[in-house]
DNA sequence: TATTTTTAGTTACTTTATGTAAGTTATTAT
DNA sequence: ATAATAACTTACATAAAGTAACTAAAAATA
């Protein structure tokens, strides 16, 4: 019954960016590399899922940490060139949403 | 400590994209209405989350739901404009797999 | 010096989302 | 009349995410 298989590296693209957070995760960090706390409060991630998401997108090469030598000591994540190839699809998104999500939708 | 608010727009768009299996659903859809069955058999999905999906997506006017006078009835599900409007993000991510997703990775 | 703050997490526990498998209803094929 | 298929739905199990309290290390404050 099944046909067209789809491809595997278009599957894992997707399981990615469709792990919740990720995608508004990777967006906030396209404006700079930030620190813990402050990505936690500009999304409303949880500081549990937000730790594991870093590790995760880490370890996929996407993002970085940094341990900044400062009194006191920073730790700082950014994205890396892999996590910056993201920004067209990001860009696709927002313009779509600009054209096609209407107020009446806004209320979540 | 925050700054920049995220446009919700682009937080609704990143939502829906953010549900598990909602992009693979649409991908499959771009190439052409489709039978419950046929859906089920072509991603991985179990038929609960397939039938919640397909409901949510209708509602948000995605995703259109016919029903076909055969005999037998056939049902077949397919993408509004706003579905095939969706299209150029599936193909930036299909894009971006392609040079970032390294065999290595592929087994989930 | 002792006490409180701040940062970057972690842990234990609860709620929500998804998976699994069996059941339902309607229609059709045998 | 009996079995099969399609499109779901229901009940229950497991996994993912939320919540809130806790920790460790350093620094600022009393």
């Amino acid at each position: 019954m099944n046909q067209s298989i789809i491809c595997p590296r278009f599957e894992k693209a997707v399981s990615l960016l469709s792990q919740r957070w990720t995608t508004l995760l990777i967006y906030q960090l396209l404006s700079g590399p930030q620190r813990f706390g402050t990505i936690q409060s500009s999304i409303a991630i949880s500081g549990r899922v937000l730790s594991e998401r870093l590790k995760d997108l880490e370890q996929q090469g996407i993002v970085k940490r940094d341990v900044i030598p400062e009194t006191p000591v920073r730790i700082e994540y950014s994205l890396t060139e892999k996590g910056f190839s993201l920004e067209p699809i990001l860009k696709e998104i927002e313009n779509w949403s600009q054209e096609w999500v209407k107020k009446e939708e806004l209320d979540d």
